[in-house]
DNA sequence: GTAGAATTTGAAAGCGTTTTCATACATCCA
DNA sequence: TGGATGTATGAAAACGCTTTCAAATTCTAC
């Protein structure tokens, strides 16, 4: 009756003389050994004859054995499943991350365990709660709203991997992303091509990713000479309709600009439509530069200069700086460089 | 050393005497009763005197006692969490689905496990095994490729809520968006303004949802006494570089055509793009219209015209048509009839 | 050939819950 | 008052695995 509802796994009904799942008692019977010993091949925890291993092999080849996740973590303490907290599951952004992390966990015996952190650092740590209820083995937090001095306590428990953010700890590992470097190349484009007045959306101020978009921008503009104007730089809040009431700001204030530059991608399209709907063309009156190279910018209207910041890449390296964690060895892995994908929405200052 | 990294839950580092986490054990002594009565009150399970209730709750309240839901999985047989299984972990449409299911989940203390089926059966059938190896306690499967038998198989295992299809058997529940009426209902609207050469960029054909909506289409167009023209409905991927693809096979093609109806909005935004890239203007001479309303659908440029299919709902409705199965109630969630949100990307026919 | 070390193995003790089973009371009705 | 019911409780047995500990075996070296 307990275990009514928990059947054999991958194949949903065959052979198994006895009943409902396959257990390892079960193997180390056919094998004519004792589960201890099995436990040690599964888990390479010891040195077993050849003979046995055998014998073992083949017991759970055709017993079809698949040992119980939850047994093996309320006995080993460990669960083979590593927590991410994203700030949103439907962010086109962490999206891409979090598939990431799931090819490059899986391969490894890991599942990931997705919650969202709403972009408020109570929500996050009220996930890191639930993750750690759960017993994962390690959290991976995706950028994130927590204080330094939180996370450092976080990583006494479990390992953990930030993005975003540069710090160092016992048991943490982070991943941070060039977005100075992001910022200034971004403006410096648009420099080339003869702008002078250049805007900028700005992303949240609470967050250092946009913190640092915004002093690349600076840095480019003092490199070019050009004199900073507080004016030309509006808030925004990383999503569509902000960009599209930035640009409505922007416009309403009188404030001559020839282009945008916005702190992410989402803010871009919404300042090109804000744009469109004053009468005004991308890029023929206005260039637009976004930022992350969302996959959807490319087949924006026009396509979307934007500055590629591979957020598979950023989850596939964070999956790996997390394996490399837990197999005790130091990460080794670092964040690609920004690169600047010059599309059809930027183009060279008209005379 | 073996549970050294598993510490108590909600405050990272708080009063509790003993070392490690807190258990049910230390509970009961802290009430002086047994873990047995401790486990009656947390589960429910039967009645025990109001006095010692009283001073097990409060037990729990000051030592701040979380119930390992490891433990709790390998003795009860019930793990508390529900496994999703997803088509892509990066798709808008599906990443607002996943937060629902997040948001409806977690206030029943219940967690979402997310795994991608990458639109393919056998991943799919992988999946799902994953997820029953890691003991959910039910499973929802958006959409998906599965075949109704094999569905029906795994539902004998544990509850299975399966939306994009309609099927009936026990410990399963299907909820199914009438694709057909929101095919319909686009290209009604299309006709309504005039159109009559409208082509159709399908989706994939292995796809149901892509069927019903080309059905609906079609239905459209034989109330309105037009008939069906094979050659302007085109073959699509649900990705945006397919619908720029299946425009050009358009164009090239040279049949006319003064709208376009996308099985997706994905493809509908590539559709226009590629519209706009042979020098045609939306909608002043093709209008477009899509499906499915994701939410960067509002920003386009223009704003496009699609049919609402709330992916919020559709994750919700499912999330408690779970718990309801769960507790033995039959499901009574009903998915909302589709909803044209005319935007800017459709007009009247030119004259 | 044997003492001692090294290696392979199995029995048994957890891991933190739930659940069964039996016990100790209280309650009821005749 | 006494048996028959019922009800609240605790002890102990799972759940399926890992890991410790000690025993059994094999090896090494003198």
């Amino acid at each position: 009756m307990k275990t009514k509802n928990l059947s054999r796994v991958t194949k949903p009904a065959s052979k198994a003389a006895g009943s409902g799942p396959v257990t390892i008692g079960m193997v180390a019977k056919a094998a004519g050994v004792s589960a201890s010993t099995v436990s040690r091949i599964l888990n390479g925890t010891a040195v077993v004859s050849d003979i046995k291993k055998l014998a073992i092999d083949n017991a759970i080849a055709t017993l079809n054995f698949v040992p119980n996740p939850i047994a093996r973590g309320l006995a080993g303490g460990r669960t083979f499943s590593i927590g991410v907290v994203t700030q949103a599951l439907d962010s086109p952004f962490y999206g891409t991350a979090m598939r990431a992390i799931e090819d490059a966990l899986l391969p490894a015996g890991y599942n990931a365990l997705f919650v969202s952190g709403h972009w408020d650092a109570k929500a996050e740590a009220n996930c890191i709660g639930v993750l750690q209820s759960r017993r994962v083995d390690g959290i991976i937090v995706l950028t994130g709203r927590l204080t330094d001095q939180a996370l450092k306590g976080y990583a006494k428990n479990q390992p953990l991997v930030i993005t975003g953010r540069s710090l160092k700890a016992p048991g943490l590992f982070t991943l941070n992303f060039d977005n100075f470097e992001g910022g200034r190349i971004a403006t410096e484009h648009l420099l080339a091509l003869g702008h002078k007045r250049i805007a900028f959306i700005a992303g949240d101020a609470g967050h250092p990713d946009a913190n640092e978009r915004l002093r690349g921008y600076r840095a480019a503009l003092d490199a070019a000479g050009i004199a900073f104007d507080p004016a030309l730089v509006v808030p925004g809040a990383y999503h569509e309709l902000s960009g599209l009431q930035a640009v409505e700001r922007l416009l309403d204030s009188g404030k001559r600009f020839t282009a945008i530059f916005a702190a992410n991608d989402q803010m871009a399209a919404g300042a090109a439509l804000g744009l469109q709907k004053r009468g005004l063309r991308v890029p023929d009156d206005v260039s637009v530069v976004g930022f992350d190279d969302l996959p959807t910018s490319q087949y924006a209207s026009p396509p979307l200069t934007s500055v590629q910041q591979s957020a598979y890449e950023l989850g596939r390296l964070a999956a790996s700086a997390m394996l490399q964690l837990l197999s005790k060895t130091k990460p080794t892995v670092e964040v690609p460089a920004p690169r600047l994908i010059a599309r059809e929405s930027s183009r060279t200052l008209r005379a």
